[in-house]
RNA sequence: GGGCGCUUAGCUCAGUUGGUUAGAGCAGCUGGCUUACAUCCAGCAGGUCGGGGGUUCGAGUCCCUCAGCGCCCA
């Protein structure tokens, strides 16, 4: 919260002889955490506070120039809220379940995670991780692991953090998979159980068959595939011809339960009803009718399986299709029991004998096989015919996603679209814009969100299962641990009236062996780092909080699943703005990706140009534009950190002993114009931050700082260095100590280093608790419109001519008349004596006239 | 297929509700050590505002259309 104004005694000011950047950063980032200056103070009135839900970052995933760019933009507007007084409450956490971790442990160290195994205590990782013997290790092993390395990754980061000077408190530092974040996660699930929110079911899941976990549609990516085009010959049943389809997955034969067309389709209209038979396998299949079915793709009539894409489960669920089940977990074809029930076929000892050569094998393995076999028996009409596809992959995933029938919890969130929709148009956007990225994501929801993984790094499900007499999973008995026991682990921990000998065992327990997405437990970061459970009155003073800020590309997964969480939980939006950041691209704007190589790691940036600097050069990329890496724009930041020093030691400079002059000590017109300029500059510049328009907010204060040091202190320079008896005097230091002060504080939230280390040559306490300029500190002042901008444009005159001359600045000017119109002559007139010292101009006239210059330059003194 | 952005000087971008000869920085060129700063200063040059059409007294800005690039959704 901001403290006054409070001058140092002149005695204590110490302005350096050299101002230089070297060794700032290190010195002002320990003293701003050795005196708790971004402590959240704990303000009960919300009114009081701004909050702020933080992305956390996943520490095992590499360290990004992105980073830094989007975490500048929220403190930039974190510094800004500060210094207006707010209460700001920024903490940071760290999102390290889930897959990446896993992925990275599992490398890392050599290691597999096998939940199978029971836990050993003495294990230690092996010295030298052995890449194709991975060691297999029980769960608690493995994220004991997982744990051991996200701190050390979070060390890394916290000091990346540190250096950019990003002002959160890390007093409450937080991560997703942390004690508090856990009972969160699991009270939050348990409540949307009891209010029926939640589901577990058995349905055709989207999955991924390398990490062997379900996948929800969130994080589906469709990617451009070769293919191929099988024609397969279907015989009717009634033996009266066939029908021909065409398939991209002919390895599904044996899982095809249906034929289906377009019902308008008037080729395939008379076969409606009937039945015909697969090659090979001999197995009766209805002919049927679906919209969905495209009449253009292909032969215009498609099988359908279980399960090819997810098409083939909507034309399952309408149709009310039976399911034959061939695909594996693992992704291999697996056994089909042709002659049982549900698996009739016409020749049942064939079925068997062609299913057998394709059992085992994977999906590659298993098309090229089954290709040829249809090729032989005939059914394979013609070469297949290769095509580009669009195949649904897991974002993390190399192998398309397969879909298995698999028991999944289920947030309903399609039952929700109408709420959301109405939440993605009262939500502030900041672009506004990026509001139709969540409206058609709502729009397109076709299935609940499944919220539970088959990892191991993640949030247990917080409940148990009774176990039948026949030692069967009842999975309708659902034992549910009380709210205060939370956080609980059901792979250890025991439901109340059982103990640990009956787990697994007839009549007794077992534990949900799942745990949650990802999502699952970043969707309540507000929650997590508010201290929903453990400090209801912060969180009533914190939620909902004011901003979100992230970039684009996790619209569809965390804003969304926040909003979600929060409407169930609360009935309210869970912030007021949404601040989407863009994407960084590499200098020949390609987009940044670890597959590409061209990430930029941002420590060596940091150290070559300084913590300003680069965020002077994230602080210009526009609210939610891509941007390029641009060390130009850095060198730029720091040449502007540096001017900052030296304006600041000439303006404060002047002062000698004195104490700072009172704005109402500017008398003189040019000063009362610049003033009058400055306030409105902080009116543009804080209506822009109320907006989040940092990169405005900032380009407008450089560009008024440069015309301020290249034309003002060039016009008062002379005057300033007189006797501050004189009033002129004191009105030039007077307007020079406003505008320092008002500057450096517009840009405090950019370049908090340079400007806290001024600040401190002349003021008590720290810039950045310093309040923000308000027009109050402004003095009412008669105006004196025009001024600054006819005097310096006349001094530019004079500079043009000596420059033309290719004479030094310091070249007297013998004579120089002004011709203009008699407003502007009034106006240089105003400020004569300024014009004549900083032009060097020994006689000086102003006439009315059209616009027009003369002047005699003194000759050469050589 | 539906939608959202972007296209302004060699490069990176400003240009707020339509209003006088379209701006900045960088790069380029020409000069200057001027007592805050040579990590600086002054000046110069450089654009048919993607193409076409329309509304208007007036369009970079509003409307239509086309093209290219990027992204979202299906």
């Amino acid at each position: 919260m901001a403290t006054p104004l409070n001058p140092k005694d002149p005695s204590q000011r110490s302005i350096p002889e050299k101002p230089t950047l070297d060794g700032l950063e290190s010195q002002w980032a320990q003293t701003w955490e050795a005196n708790g200056t971004y402590r959240f103070r704990r303000s009960t009135k919300r009114s009081d506070v701004f909050s702020i839900d933080t992305p956390p970052p996943t520490v095992s995933g590499s360290l990004h120039i992105g980073h830094v760019f989007s975490y500048t933009h929220t403190d930039v507007v974190a510094r800004y809220q500060r210094m207006r007084g707010k209460d700001v409450f920024y903490p940071m956490g760290w999102d390290d379940n889930g897959l990446p971790t896993e992925r990275r442990v599992e490398n890392y160290f050599g290691v597999r995670c096998d939940p199978t195994l029971p836990f050993d205590p003495s294990f230690t990782p092996p010295e030298k991780p052995d890449e194709k013997n991975r060691i297999s290790i029980s769960r608690p092993n493995f994220v004991a692991l997982c744990l051991q390395l996200t701190e050390r990754d979070e060390i890394i980061f916290k000091e990346l953090w540190t250096a950019l000077g990003v002002s959160v408190d890390w007093t409450f530092e937080y991560a997703t998979i942390g004690e508090g974040a856990q009972r969160a996660s699991q009270r939050a699930f348990l409540r949307q159980l009891a209010r029926g929110e939640v589901y577990q079911s058995e349905a055709p899941t989207l999955w991924d068959v390398d990490f062997r976990t379900a996948v929800s549609q969130a994080e589906l990516e469709d990617r451009e595939r070769p293919g191929a085009y099988h024609k397969l010959a279907f015989a009717r049943s009634d033996a009266t011809g066939s029908v021909t389809i065409e398939t991209t997955r002919p390895e599904l034969l044996a899982a095809c339960v249906a034929l289906v067309a377009h019902p308008d389709d008037a080729r395939y209209q008379p076969l409606f009803g009937t039945t015909v038979i697969t090659p090979l396998f001999g197995v009766d299949v209805p002919v049927m009718a679906h919209e969905l079915a495209d009449p253009e793709k292909g032969s215009g009539i498609a099988m359908i399986c279980t399960f090819g894409d997810t098409t083939d489960v909507i034309w399952w669920k309408d149709l009310s299709l039976p399911t034959r089940t061939i695909i594996t977990p693992d992704g291999r074809i697996g056994h089909a029991p042709f002659g049982e029930s549900g698996w009739e076929s016409r020749d049942v000892a064939a079925a068997q004998g062609f299913f057998s050569e394709l059992e085992g094998k994977n999906i590659f393995q298993a098309q090229k096989r089954i290709v040829e076999l249809l090729g032989e028996c005939g059914a394979l009409l013609e070469e297949p015919r290769a095509i580009t596809h669009q195949v649904k992959f897991y974002e993390k995933g190399d192998r398309p996603l397969e879909i298995v029938s698999s028991r999944q919890w289920f947030v309903a969130t399609l039952s929700m679209r109408e709420q959301l929709l109405s939440d993605a148009e009262h939500l502030a956007w900041h672009p506004g814009y990026m509001s139709h990225r969540l409206k058609s994501w709502i729009e397109g929801l076709n299935s609940d969100w499944n919220i539970s993984r088959q990892r191991y790094f993640g949030v247990p499900f917080p409940l148990w299962y009774g176990v039948n007499t026949d030692g069967t999973t009842n999975f309708e008995d659902r034992l549910v641990p009380d709210e205060s026991l939370l956080p609980i682990d059901p792979s250890t921990d025991v439901p109340r009236g059982f103990d640990e000998a009956q787990r697994g065992q007839p009549g007794g327990f077992v534990g949900e062996g799942d745990v949650m997405d990802t999502w699952a437990t970043s969707s309540l970061t507000p929650q997590i780092a508010g201290r929903w459970i453990d400090d209801p009155e912060l969180f009533a003073s914190v939620f909902p909080m004011d901003v979100r800020p992230q970039g684009h590309d996790i619209i569809r997964t965390w804003l969304f699943s926040t909003l979600v969480r929060s409407e169930l939980e609360f009935d309210e939006l869970p912030w007021k703005n949404a601040t989407i950041s863009g994407w960084i691209l590499d200098p020949d704007r390609k987009k940044m990706s670890k597959s590409k190589g061209n990430v930029v790691t941002p420590l060596p940036l940091l150290e070559e140009h300084g913590a300003d600097a680069v965020r002077y050069w994230a602080a210009n990329g526009r609210p939610g534009t891509d941007t390029a890496i641009d060390e130009g724009q850095m060198k730029i930041g720091r040449r502007l950190a540096i001017k900052l020093l030296n304006a600041s030691r000439f303006a404060l400079g002047r002062l000698g002993e004195n104490p700072l002059p009172a704005p109402l000590a500017i008398t003189t017109p040019l000063d009362r114009d610049l003033t009058t300029q400055l306030a409105a500059l902080v009116t543009e510049v804080t209506s822009a931050f109320e907006e989040f328009d940092y990169a405005r907010a900032l380009e407008r204060t450089e560009s008024f700082f440069w015309k301020f040091c290249d034309d003002y202190v060039e016009l008062v320079k002379t005057r300033a260095y007189g006797d501050p008896a004189d009033e002129a005097t004191l009105s030039a230091q007077a307007a020079l100590a406003l505008s320092l002060s008002v500057l450096l504080r517009l840009f405090a939230p950019f370049l908090p280093f340079v400007t806290e280390e001024v600040w401190n040559w002349f003021q008590e306490g720290s810039i950045h608790t310093a309040p923000w300029p308000s027009l109050e500190e402004f003095p009412t002042l008669e105006p004196a419109d025009g001024v600054f901008d006819a005097v310096s444009t006349a001094l530019g005159m004079v500079r043009r001519e000596k420059t033309n001359a290719k004479r030094s600045m310091r070249t007297p000017v013998q004579r120089a008349v002004f011709y203009d119109d008699v407003t502007v002559i009034e106006r240089i007139e105003a400020a004569r004596g300024d014009l004549i010292d900083s032009g060097g101009i020994l006689d000086l006239a102003l006439h009315q006239g059209s616009p027009a210059i003369e002047i005699t330059l003194a000759a050469d003194q050589t």
